[in-house]
DNA sequence: GAACGATATGTTATGTTATTACGCTTGCGG
DNA sequence: CCGCAAGCGTAATAACATAACATATCGTTC
């Protein structure tokens, strides 16, 4: 049975690498980190991932992370989120943690209403140390 | 008499400098622009605006803009503001609006609490479009 | 005032991230 | 078959950022 966590099956073959190098990545890679794991299946130019990058970045199945410029697959492939999604990110092993808050959106909303701005795209993106490496570093 | 707006006096040339242009800028500037702004000054190399944004930025004079690899000074002087500070960024005219929302900060201290993660910084960047550009497009 | 450390500076070179420009290929609707 | 849209490959270059090293400036302590 399909379910939610399927991969997409229309993805180009480039696409689809960027992809699989992405989900299977522990953390954010950049581009060229994605281009060097890819050599060996015929990549070459950075151009050529930065094209399936920003596909997968259009569909909702990549993020990039802005502070970073680096690029994560979306943690729920079931998403399609379309609202607002908050990034944390640890400084002490690279994990980044998806999620969305409703509240923190609607109260966007609420700026943007009243100083008649229209929102189009936002980035939150939060660094500190996660609960493991805080526990490691007691 | 000294008020909230002075500039503090006892930045070096170097940070003078380019606190100076990021404030008569209208826009965000790239370390790059600010460099070219400043050649007649007797700056050269990338490093010496790098290194003087460091310092600004450390200080809240002057905020990184992560979302457009540039540079803003701080809009009011006075803040030295510890907490979230949220941009929102025109795509039309590239004005940077910036502002606090404690209920932002406070939904996220929540979040953090709750999965024991320890926040060090947040960037909030918002694109879109200002009411003014939104007023001249219609 | 000499010795010292901390901070800032200047310069060259290099590393990293992202895009432009161009031409070819492929798939698909008419 | 034609034409168009989307994708692909390649080379070159632009834009953003730091490493490494040498000097200089300034306040502190002796």
């Amino acid at each position: 049975m399909a379910h939610s966590h399927d991969i997409p099956t229309d993805l180009t073959r480039n696409q689809e690498l960027v992809l699989g190098t992405l989900t299977a990545s522990m953390g954010p890679l950049s581009a060229y980190d994605i281009l060097d794991k890819l050599r060996g299946d015929g990549l070459r130019a950075p151009l050529q991932v930065y094209r399936a990058l920003d596909k997968l970045v259009d569909r909702g199945l990549a993020h990039r992370l802005e502070s970073l410029n680096a690029f994560v697959a979306c943690a729920d492939m079931h998403c399609h989120r379309k609202g607002l999604i908050a990034f944390a990110i640890c400084e002490g092993c690279g994990k980044v943690d998806e999620f969305a808050d409703e509240v923190i959106e609607e109260r966007l909303g609420t700026w943007a209403r009243n100083d008649g701005f229209k929102v189009e795209r936002t980035t939150m993106e939060i660094r500190g140390r996660c609960a493991d490496c805080l526990k490691k570093a007691a």
